[in-house]
RNA sequence: GCCCGCGUAGCUCAGUGGAUAGAGCAAUGGGUUUCUAACCCAUGUGUCGAAGGUUCGAAUCCUUCCGCGGGUGCCA
């Protein structure tokens, strides 16, 4: 919380004193203050005054010296001290004081931390997973459903209105090729012609588990072979999402919609989409196929919409998709969460966009990039046509969905990772998640032994933190709002993994060196319940966004 | 070939202009008649893939090269 405080600060000073100074130029998000490394006897510093040299010519020291009147003139209580320091920083410290009574309010009142941010008034869409319904879900999906909906649940904590959506691939050609490979495991269904079934057919065992299933439901009399191939590709793209649906609920991953590619036929939002791009003079007819003219708008190639045997390329729908987001159910802002082997389509998708008049910065596209699986030194391939893949329930049931979703939100969505199932089993009870549960178990415990105390926290008026292990954890629970801050303005969930780790290492260290609770000494032990009572909000407060649990006893 | 991402400790990874580059795991040694030992304390390791450049300052930005993965379909 305090590096805004800080920042505004310095802001002002530069204000009066460099007046045509643009903040911008000075750094790329306009930031001037981070946190002092561990080395440094402060809390805060700014390099503004080194900053400053290409625009005032003169020695940092000197620059600094000039601001540091500026700053100590209108220094606000939460300063205790500005020094400057070689070659040229300005360095902060935080008024004791001031933490410890933030820590009281962050103990004492539960809604502190549940009303942190403003409400943002703005609708946001996540759109993630989203995989065929032509089979279970395998493991890679894990990273995609985990980013997504901690992300989903972190921007809601920040203010914003999220919904979550999954989006359903309910036409085309693999659904039909999905579709044939049940019918070919339905002895019973006896077509004229008899249906060739190709390479790019679905194996595994599930397919012929839905066509044991479905058999029953498909009577062969009466109706004709069309209207059998579409019932039993319908009844198998409802049984398969029904279990897609299963394996993320295991997750603890939840989707407040379901759209389905059909609607987008159904409801003529593909043809209104051609006419806006035609009218905008964006597609041509060449060859029996109609293309959007990506290249003009500086694609390196044209793109089909239509293909020549009449049906519609992923990318047609997508772009319909997007138009029915954005233009027919009004969301503000849209961010897709997409593997890699889907990054090729970015530029493409945002130029359509575009050219029906989205903005660009409202739809964000992240990449989640690959998860190769290892088998101790085994490389693991995934194919979903061949069957010959690590299912995502395998593997949650296997880890556990605490231990999964820490793990794969862990890590930048921007690097590829090796998930070695062996290791992932094997390892489950060193993975750091536990550790903070740990905590939090503790620190539970904590609270509910020092009730025989009978202490009445609303007759505090203030509390005291004293030693260095005090203030050091209450300056990092006090960090939690920029976390958060962070993630919502780079949508990179993985920053929280990291911080509630500290925090919990901080408490066991703490924990550990102090005894908390001590009768004799009833004054010092109510500031350190109320510490206590502040992390554990926080630690819960992180297992909540992280979409972990939050074991009371371990 | 071209486009996107990645290359940081033995392993898995954070850090993307700022101060002496950090965690977890693994390794070694120690710790509780005391609020939960799934814990704590101590000990080490780095050509930040390579070279050049920009800068007061580069793991971070630029250029070239090397390595790994993905994309480059009238597939999804």
């Amino acid at each position: 919380m305090y590096t805004q405080k800080i920042q505004n600060l310095i802001v002002s000073s530069l204000k009066k004193r460099y007046p045509n100074i643009n903040i911008q130029s000075l750094s790329k998000d306009g930031l001037l203050v981070q946190k002092s490394p561990d080395s440094i006897d402060s809390d805060y510093g700014s390099s503004v005054a080194l900053r400053l040299t290409k625009f005032v010519k003169k020695h940092p020291m000197d620059i600094a010296d000039i601001l540091y009147k500026y700053l100590n003139d209108t220094k606000p209580d939460f300063i205790d001290e500005i020094k400057i320091i070689n070659p040229g920083y300005l360095n902060f410290s935080i008024n004791k004081k001031h933490i410890s009574s933030n820590i009281k309010t962050l103990a004492l009142n539960s809604g502190t931390l549940d009303n942190l941010f403003n409400k943002k008034n703005r609708n946001i869409q996540i759109e993630f997973v989203s995989a065929n319904p032509t089979g279970p879900l395998h493991v890679g999906h894990i990273r995609g459903a985990v980013y997504g909906s901690a992300l989903s649940k972190i921007l809601n904590y920040y203010g914003f209105n999220v919904k979550n959506e999954y989006y359903v691939n309910d036409a085309g050609n693999q659904i039909k090729e999905f579709g044939i490979s049940i019918l070919n495991q339905m002895p019973n269904i006896k077509l004229k012609n008899k249906i060739n079934s190709n390479e790019d057919s679905y194996k595994g065992a599930y397919i012929s588990d839905l066509a044991h299933s479905i058999q029953n439901e498909i009577s062969n009399l009466e109706i004709s072979e069309q209207e059998i191939i579409g019932n039993v590709t319908k009844i198998g793209v409802q049984k398969m999402l029904d279990i897609i649906k299963k394996d993320l609920n295991n997750l603890n991953v939840n989707f407040d919609n379901w759209f389905h590619e059909t609607q987008l036929f159904s409801d003529k939002t593909l043809d209104q989409v051609l006419k806006l791009l035609s009218d905008k003079k964006l597609i041509l007819k060449q060859d029996g196929a109609t293309w959007f003219l990506s290249k003009k708008l500086g694609d390196e190639r044209d793109n089909v919409l239509i293909k020549k045997d009449l049906s519609h390329t992923y990318f047609f729908s997508d772009i319909a998709n997007h138009y029915n987001k954005f233009c027919i159910r009004k969301f503000d802002k849209v961010i897709n969460i997409w593997g890699a082997d889907h990054q090729g389509h970015i530029k493409r998708t945002k130029l359509a966009m575009e050219s029906l008049g989205v903005k660009s910065e409202n739809l964000e596209i992240k990449i989640s990039q690959m998860v190769t699986i290892k088998k101790g030194s085994e490389k693991v391939k995934i194919s979903k046509r061949s069957g010959e893949y690590v299912t995502l329930s395998e593997i949650v049931t296997e880890v556990g969905s605490d231990a999964c979703r820490y793990f794969f939100l862990s890590r930048t969505p921007d690097s590829q990772l090796t998930f070695d199932i062996e290791l992932a089993k094997s390892q489950n009870a060193s993975n750091p998640i536990y550790y903070i549960q740990y905590a939090h178990a503790r620190l539970t415990n904590l609270i509910e032994n020092a009730k025989k105390l009978n202490i009445d926290f609303n007759k505090i008026s203030e509390i005291h933190l004293e030693s260095d292990k005090e203030i050091s954890i209450a300056k990092k629970i006090l960090e939690f709002p920029e976390v958060i801050e962070q993630i919502a303005k780079e949508l990179e969930p993985h920053h929280i993994t990291r911080y509630c780790l500290e925090l919990a290492s901080e408490f066991h260290s703490y924990y550990q060196s102090e005894k908390i609770i001590d009768e004799k000494e009833i004054k010092k032990t109510v500031s350190k319940i109320l510490l206590s009572k502040a992390i554990l909000n926080t630690v819960k407060k992180c297992l909540d966004l992280m979409m972990i649990s939050s074991p009371k006893n371990m």
